[in-house]
DNA sequence: ATGCAAGTCTGCATCGGGTGCAGGTTCGCC
DNA sequence: GGCGAACCTGCACCCGATGCAGACTTGCAT
């Protein structure tokens, strides 16, 4: 339970070439549809359209992706495993509090969800078209019914009614907040960082007594 | 493209007979849906079946609904309602935490979603089916958008990302919480209040001090 | 009651997302 | 080289959803 490369696991001699093929033509897939949705819009870029630009048949698409969403969000739980990672290496006198706060400073600075090709489109489509956004809020419950329970583990005398408030709290607070502030377009990153934190303390501050 | 009827203020002297009828099929709807939903499954049911069920044609249904979702969220702004209303009630001397605290315990005290026909079949589905929690989780995020606009207005000095954080946070608890207390597959009317008060209680503890 | 306009209901055609199936192709491995 | 498994693909099909046009109902004024 040590070794918290976050990247790349430590199990990479023999990606056959089979597994190699079909990587590649995952990422085939991810920019087509980012680069179609970019230019054409979400709901009028058809999964055809977008398999036809990979070179694949529209059946295969399904294989790759069960949804036409799905390809919005190919590595959607990296934030979730950072935060699980940020609980796994906890201090002992850390409160749970702290810990997520720490995993949520730790997910803003190196987020490898927030770049590649899809991140631009997705922050737009999922404010503009309903579908992604239920796919976006989809997802976080998913992530944060997973902290939960990886912060039950770690503190066994927290309640989990508690840890689940706790937790959503944090991501209810930090997931509104960023609701408005990616209202503009053109934000430093910095600037955003920091208004961010300065919310979530004030919002969390009876958590911290 | 009708989609919102202005849902029964306290004027009601002419519900003219086109009205009344509409109405009744409307309530003809959600009651087929959810027995059939019961019986069936969501996906296992389509729309065709349901408006079979309540006599009208398949076309028709979505004159009602603008789609197979909504169908079972017939009411689902009453506890948004009730949370604007306490923020219009405020009193002059209270925080937008207190406002925010007390408009959520009132919510979850007289809650219309939680009776009729579909609160206990949907509590299941949401569950179980994506699509449908896909639409809950809609649903909240829409209520708690307009939750975060009436506190700004009602507070012209509050921030607007402090003020969506804070909101965020509050709603994000009680909502985690919930879900943790609904994994019960207990459904009854007075158990589902009963969890609610309690899940509202516990996870806003930390705000009222 | 009669006629008209607006509102409603309905079937039909059509489109896109998604699945099951069957057959052909490629890959891994002996 | 050859065999079995994994994979790719087209086809047919279902369901949700929308546009359209025609028919019926309601409200209202004459």
């Amino acid at each position: 339970m040590v070794c918290v490369m976050p990247g790349r696991q430590q199990t990479d001699p023999a990606p056959s070439l089979r597994e190699r093929k079909r990587e590649r033509t995952r990422r085939a897939l991810v920019a087509a549809a980012a680069k179609l949705f970019a230019r054409k819009g979400y709901d009028e870029t058809t999964v055809a359209e977008i398999a036809a630009a990979a070179e694949i048949g529209t059946r295969t698409f399904f294989s790759y992706f069960a949804n036409k969403d799905d390809v919005l969000f190919p590595d959607s739980d990296a934030r979730v495993r950072a935060t699980l990672a940020a609980i796994a290496d906890r201090d002992p006198a850390e409160r749970p509090v702290d810990v997520l706060v720490r995993a949520l400073a730790a997910a803003a600075e190196d987020d490898a969800d927030l770049v590649g090709p899809m991140a631009a489109v997705r922050t737009r489509l999922a404010r503009t078209v309903p579908a992604v956004r239920g796919k976006a809020l989809h997802v976080q419950m998913d992530g944060q019914r997973e902290i939960v329970r990886a912060l039950t583990e770690a503190y066994p005398e927290l309640d989990r009614v508690d840890a689940a408030a706790l937790t959503g709290a944090l991501t209810g607070a930090v997931g509104a907040a960023l609701d408005v502030l990616m209202e503009d377009e053109d934000a430093e990153p910095a600037a955003l960082r920091a208004r961010l934190r300065k919310a979530t303390d004030l919002a969390l501050r009876p958590w911290r007594d």
